[in-house]
RNA sequence: GCGCGGGUGGUGGAAUUGGUAGACACGAGGGACUUAAAAUCCCUUGCCCAUUAAACGGCGUGCGAGUUCGAUUCUCGCUCCGCGCACCA
């Protein structure tokens, strides 16, 4: 009898896979239904695959392979994120030039994904960081600079101060930057910006079209931030300013008994009085200087001052002292607010510190518990004038209707995103297609003249001060305007390496293009993506990659809107005691270490499903292979006894081995459907240990269809196995590549309903809702026999104390006697 | 603080629209096979009570209430954990 020896079988079929070409997705294919799947490309980094990317990869192949079992025209691409610093900082420390170390990391991961075995289409391979590849990144960025969508813009943004380049608000996580976690601080500084914000509405309204998970959407809502309100005006006192206020609650302009500007505020300066001038100016300087992280720490302490300055509200006419203080923020809305300190916690902090007039105008509802001094809620009006008695939400139209006619203000919408900085002064990204012109500015680069290719430096080490190393390339830097001839310079500041993920997913449709990004024929046919697979990126590149599809589609390059029709976000896999793997620790599962150990591919790849459902977060369990190993050593075991097993033509079980069959069938097939894997995993092993009860009584024929869909059922998960029993279960009469041709492309096995139907139903059988008795009988049992029955059953007449007064039958399944 | 998830045995986790709680697996215990071990196969395994033998016993899905014949599932309140955002006016 064979044993079950994965390190034997896999690289047996591996090599057929990768030879030839099968799943290569057919273009030219339009008789099936397309079904597009990818992970989200990983950065190939020196450390090489861990257990996480092994679990996507795993996601990802067991549905690819069952659609395509569904006789789908499946896509199944690969590709790298290649920019990005630690390849840079290993060629800072030890001279190896990025280009090189990433070809390394990259061999090293197709070497890995090689040995789990799975069935990528790398026909279509993507590198982010082949000019051939950011050729296309930069001429889309030619196309958004066209369009005003990229702009250049002088502004403070955040600087890491170790990693030397600016961020983009969303790679600052908590004041820190993403890559190093060091505190970052605002720089002043000239940077290229895409504009985001012009999407900010339909960012938000499409996601009410795509399928994703609810807390994606909620966080990307929530970075959009949109808010309605009112920008309103207060006339300053003895100057010809005014001070405008964004506020989300017009309706209590009758509260608002102060402003507050920003310390960043231009006006703080003019409308300060003299006597002021001198406390004013220490505050200022005093708040700007503290970084921001020491601001946001420093949260709860109120700080501020008094300019001197008084405004007056515009709907009761009454002075209100302006003050200064960092609680309200330059970046957002006006940079100035009306304080309403009875009904905002913030303004009454502040209110309360500096002992400052308190009016409420909005009356509590009674049911409403909060005991607070400050009711942030909507109510009825009072103390507001011709406004007393309306609802808040009527009084927001009015009051802002009023302030409309008094050209005292408008209804304005905010948003708290920004436009994403796409400048790093970084070498290693694509480098910013713009060349600077004394007489034309900045002008793109022709498309002819792409790419703008990185070139090789010496020096990898940012100097740190605004500057790329590409600064000092001097005969890389030195052109000519191509609007008018005369020397010019280049860029030298790089992309943000999110851009080159904003659009890979199209380019995969058409990878090998050389004329074009992708053709229209191309992209629209495959895309959008139907499955896309990750556990990482909630807000940034998921959503820089719908924005650069929304201009796509504006400039007509594409017809659908959102890229992404499906979103699967997986949890992490951590180690076993539930905490994230991390080099430091020591804990880090390499999944070649696992497939070597003896396990193999296929016991990694079904223990990574069956840990427990994909968006969850799970925690490594080296027994739990063990388990699944054993398991699919079962399945091989039985395959080998039947093969040598005299079969007998029929068997009295052989219903039975059917009914288990169909049941099996219907249940993986289901649960695979709703990603259900560690389900699916479970329904085959009950069916194994079922299996292993019936061989009791011998094998027959029939068992030799019961295994063949077994291999069927097991192959998204465990393709090598199947691929051997599936060969095997054909006598050998079919070869390597026929069998698998099968497998993969055979139909997806069907079940009979009529032949998972049991003779016999259990009805349960409960006494005031507790569960008293099974019953077995025959499908057909009218109700009243089977209520019948309950009555007299032994262990449910016990129970039986007093008069029945209800009984309820649930047909097929259920008694409950209420008495 | 706000938003989003979640709390089920020793552990990971099952449980279509409310209808047998704990599938499947790990771990643990016992047995078979073996000179022995590994591997394999079989049995037991939520807790408590009872036990010479015997379940037709009680409790049980974070806590407390509610709706219902019946709640892990629905409603309300509380609590704890995780994640995201965070002085966003």
């Amino acid at each position: 009898m064979k044993r079950y020896n994965p390190s034997e079988i896999e690289p047996k079929w591996q090599k057929i896979w990768q030879n030839d070409g099968r799943y290569v997705a057919d273009d030219a294919d339009t008789d099936k239904d397309k079904f597009y799947i990818s992970p989200m490309f990983p950065y190939p980094s020196g450390a090489g695959m861990h257990v996480g990317h092994a679990f996507e990869h795993a996601i990802v192949d067991a549905t690819a392979r069952f659609q395509r079992a569904h006789g789908k025209n499946v896509l199944n691409p690969m590709g790298w994120d290649a920019f990005g610093l630690p390849a840079e900082n290993y060629a800072i420390k030890t001279g190896t030039p990025p280009q090189v170390a990433t070809q390394q990391n990259i061999a090293n991961f197709k070497q890995q994904l090689a040995r789990m075995g799975s069935s990528i289409d790398w026909s279509r391979e993507i590198n982010t960081t082949d000019p051939e590849y950011y050729k296309w990144t930069q001429w889309i960025f030619t196309k958004l600079f066209e369009r005003g969508l990229a702009y250049q813009k002088e502004s403070a943004q955040w600087w890491c101060p170790v990693d030397k380049t600016v961020l983009a608000n969303e790679q600052v996580e908590g004041g820190k930057c993403w890559r190093c976690d060091s505190v970052v601080v605002k720089k002043s500084m000239k940077q290229w910006f895409f504009k985001i914000t012009e999407y900010a509405d339909e960012l938000l309204e499409g996601l009410d079209e795509i399928d994703w998970p609810e807390h994606i959407k909620t966080a990307q809502r929530n970075w959009i931030g949109k808010s309605m309100g009112a920008t309103i005006q207060f006339d300053v006192n003895e100057h010809d300013e005014f001070i405008t206020v964004f506020s989300t609650r017009p309706d209590t302009i009758f509260g608002a008994t102060f402003l507050v500007l920003a310390p960043e505020h231009p006006l703080v300066d003019s409308i300060a009085t003299k006597d002021r001038r001198d406390v004013v100016k220490d505050y200022v300087l005093a708040a700007t200087r503290k970084s921001e992280i020491e601001r946001m720490s420093e949260a709860k302490e109120k700080t501020g001052v008094f300019t001197g300055a008084y405004a007056h509200n515009p709907a009761t006419g009454e002075p209100m002292e302006v003050w200064v203080a960092d609680y309200v923020l330059w970046g957002y809305g006006t940079g100035a607010i009306m304080a309403v300190p009875a009904h905002d916690e913030r303004d009454y902090e502040f209110a309360t510190a500096f002992d400052l007039p308190i009016k409420s105008v909005i009356e509590k509802p009674d049911d409403n518990p909060s005991s607070n001094y400050v009711y942030s809620g909507e109510g009825i009006l009072v103390n507001s004038g011709a406004f007393d008695g309306e609802s808040s939400s009527d009084a927001r139209e009015n009051i802002v209707a009023w302030l409309e006619e008094n050209d005292r203000g408008t209804q304005t919408t905010t948003y708290k995103m920004r436009d994403w900085l796409v400048s790093r002064q970084r070498y290693w990204g694509a480098p910013i297609p713009i060349i600077h012109c004394a007489s034309h500015g900045a002008v793109a680069v022709p498309e002819a003249d792409l790419p703008v290719v990185l070139p090789q430096v010496d020096d990898y080490a940012p100097k740190g001060e605004g500057g790329s190393v590409l600064a000092d390339e001097k005969t890389w830097v030195s052109t000519t305007c191509p609007t008018c001839g005369e020397p010019a310079l280049r860029e030298t500041d790089t992309m943000d390496g999110y851009a080159c993920s904003s659009w890979y997913l199209l380019r995969y449709t058409d990878p090998n293009n050389t004329e074009q990004a992708f053709s229209s024929e191309r992209v629209n046919a495959w895309a959008p993506v139907d499955m896309y697979i990750g556990g990482d990126h909630a807000v940034a590149h998921l959503l820089y990659v719908r924005f650069w599809t929304r201009a796509l589609n504006d400039m007509g390059l594409v017809d659908f809107k959102e890229p992404v029709s499906r979103l699967v976000y997986h949890g992490y896999v951590n180690a076993n005691d539930g905490t994230k793997m991390s080099k430091s620790k020591g804990n880090v599962v390499d999944p070649l270490e696992i497939i070597d150990q003896g396990y193999g591919a296929d016991a990694l790849k079904t223990y990574l499903l069956f840990m427990g459902p994909v968006d969850d977060d799970s925690a490594w369990d080296s027994n739990g292979v063990a388990g699944v190993y054993r398991f699919l050593n079962r399945v091989w075991t039985l395959t080998q006894e039947f093969h040598n097993a005299i079969k007998l033509d029929e068997l009295p079980t052989d219903s039975e081995l059917r009914r288990l069959t169909h049941k099996t069938i219907k249940r993986v097939t289901l649960d695979i459907h709703r990603l259900s894997f560690n389900t699916a995993i479970a329904a085959l092993m009950e069916l194994t240990n079922d299996l292993y009860k019936l061989k009791t009584d011998g094998f027959s024929e029939e068992w030799r269809d019961t295994l063949k869909i077994v291999s069927q059922l097991l192959q998204p998960v465990a393709p090598h196995i199947s691929a051997e029993m599936w060969q095997q279960l054909h006598n050998g009469d079919i070869g390597e590549t026929d069998a698998i041709t099968m497998l993969d492309f055979t139909q997806w096995p069907t079940w009979e309903e009529s032949l998972i139907q049991d003779e016999e139903m259990t009805i349960i059988v409960q006494v005031n809702g507790k569960l008293r008795a099974k019953l077995r009988t025959p499908v057909a049992t009218p109700a009243d026999v089977i209520l019948q029955m309950a009555r007299e059953d032994v262990a449910v007449a016990k129970h039986l104390t007093g008069e029945i007064k209800k009984e309820i039958y649930i047909p097929g399944k259920l008694v409950n006697i209420v008495c």
